[in-house]
RNA sequence: GGCGGCAUAGCCAAGCGGUAAGGCAGUGGUUUGCAAAACCUCCAUUCCCCAGUUCAAAUCUGGGUGCCGCCUCCA
């Protein structure tokens, strides 16, 4: 159907992509933990993932993405105790700030997007069924997973148990009193007890709450099926988290949990993660007080998503400018009918496929289609190879030379489109924020225009100060000269 | 200690066997009342180092050096 492919971190290679179901692609991948604000690596997780779903949906699939909320965890607890808050509430607050960042962002919401806390259920099931199967034991109110019991552990992050065992050995060592409930250092929790005084729910254990890794294999196991073609996440999380996702479901299915792993990589200050624990992070809201959101996109997409991104003043003024040259030359489309629900493309919700009506006929036109089946060639070409959005990107910027060395406005408005249309796979809206000014800015350009009426008065320029205050009032602005002082004003 | 990854111009960053994309910054021009924007021009004989394979290597192999990630929560 089409010719992506993608790099597969179970088999360290770069694969022809082909879905379990010809046309029909499900996608999940491991969404946040709401216990604080989100920060620049975490965007940089979600604009990766919302790109790979925009492609495969351009790319004529059917997608279902599910991505989850991890709504419980100790994390959680710690936090809701440290500010004296209810852990519900808490987890509430930070979903609707990562809702607020995401749209913000551009970064379009999944099609299904379960939290934990509505899993619980579910949830026991898969631990009880894992009991059944004898992958799992209950100890001391936890419920651990029987790792040996799984011969394939290991396989995702290519470590062997023995290998797992005496890396780990330091570690675990300093976990004595897990080695007393765990039959293996490596064993990891299905159900962990907690106080009765904490959040948590009632099982067949006792009272407490489901290990980290559960929640996401109860959910795909229930919004998508045993096998699903993609599941995706931040390089962090290949282990232990996804391969021990692979040993829960695998182990209870005997089915593959994902034909496809994909990974991305970090956003680093100073070649270092950014993380919550080094203190050197950014949080969307602060970058986004400062830069547009296609500019947080362009700096995200002009690395590949497996690539480390070094974060700096330099790197972000540069995607800024680079930025603002894309958007100059998007000003020369035109904002007609035939193009408008391309146009829109770019904002969320909507998404195109290659052979939408839109796209085939700019690629059709006879004046400039050439140009446009060039972009789109180059476009593909390189999102094809496990998307590559620099390589994308700089068929974007091709275009734009030609949109300003055109001498034809009518074939710039076309190569203009397309430019807005293909950048609208990446999420790039290209939105003319060059031309919205806050109300503080609104404010002093009042005040500026009342200098220039101050001075047009003061030269009884009563023709040019008049127009000044009727200009102002046209606009809603309110202009009452004040005896022998500076003019007050007033939005009508 | 175990496992994995990365080193490409001032900065960011593609390329992964066929002779160095792109963005930013910078250079010299054109344009402009002056700017900005735009246009034209220039800007890595070379891809951390040393060997090797090959007609051909930034790309493959071996050995160094440096940096990073995971193994504990992590996007």
């Amino acid at each position: 159907m089409s010719g992506l492919k993608v790099f597969n971190t179970l088999t360290s290679k770069k694969e022809d992509f082909v879905p379990l179901q010809a046309g029909k692609v499900n996608l999940y991948s491991c969404g946040p933990t709401v216990y604080d604000l989100s920060h620049l690596g975490h965007a940089r997780k979600e604009i990766n993932f919302d790109v790979i779903q925009r492609y495969i949906r351009f790319s004529g699939y059917n997608l279902t993405y599910v991505r989850n909320i991890t709504d419980i965890d100790d994390k959680i607890i710690n936090r809701a105790r440290e500010v004296d808050e209810r852990t519900e509430k808490l987890a509430r607050r930070f979903t609707f700030t990562f809702w607020k960042d995401m749209d913000a962002l551009n970064v379009a919401p999944p099609d299904i997007e379960p939290r934990a806390t509505e899993f619980i259920k579910p949830m026991m099931a898969f631990v009880e069924d894992l009991i059944k199967k004898g992958h799992a034991y209950a100890s001391g109110g936890d419920v651990y997973f029987d790792v040996l019991s799984f011969k394939d552990y290991g396989k995702l992050r290519k470590q062997s148990i023995e290998d797992l065992l005496h890396g780990a050995r330091d570690q675990v060592r300093s976990q004595t009193e897990l080695k007393e409930i765990k039959k293996n250092p490596v064993d990891f929790a299905l159900w962990k007890s907690a106080p009765t005084t904490e959040m948590g729910w009632e099982s067949p254990w006792g009272w407490g709450r489901p290990g980290w890794h559960l929640e996401c294999s109860t959910m795909i196991k229930h919004a998508l099926g045993t096998t699903i073609d993609i599941h995706g996440g931040g390089e962090d999380l290949i282990f232990p988290h996804h391969e021990n996702e692979i040993a829960q479901s695998e182990a209870l299915h005997d089915q593959p949990l994902a034909k496809y792993w994909l990974h991305n990589s970090f956003v680093q200050v100073d070649a270092e993660k950014m993380s919550k624990s080094l203190g050197n992070f950014q949080t969307i809201q602060s970058v986004l007080a400062s830069y547009s959101p296609d500019t947080v996109r362009l700096f995200v997409l002009q690395t590949h998503y497996r690539s480390p991104i070094e974060f700096s003043g330099e790197s972000v003024e540069a995607a800024k400018a680079g930025t603002a040259r894309l958007l100059r030359a998007a000003r020369y489309a035109k904002d007609d009918e035939a193009h408008s629900s391309v146009l829109k493309n770019g904002k969320a919700h909507k998404y195109l496929s290659a052979d939408h009506p839109c796209l085939t006929s700019l690629r059709d036109n006879e004046q400039g289609g050439d140009v446009i089946r060039k972009l789109h060639a180059d476009f593909v070409e390189a999102m094809d190879n496990d998307f590559n959005t620099p390589q994308a990107i700089s068929a974007l910027f091709a275009v734009a030379d030609l949109i300003f060395s055109s001498k034809d406005e009518n074939l710039a408005a076309i190569y203009a489109a397309g430019l807005k249309a293909y950048a609208g796979v990446l999420g790039l809206t290209l939105t003319d924020t060059g031309k919205i000014i806050d109300s503080q800015t609104g404010a002093q350009l009042v005040e500026r225009l009342l200098d220039l009426r101050d001075a047009a008065r003061a030269n009884k320029d009563y023709k040019q100060s008049d127009q000044i205050r009727d200009t102002l009032q046209a606009l809603g602005i309110k202009v009452m000269d004040v005896k022998g002082g500076r003019a007050q004003w007033e939005k009508d």
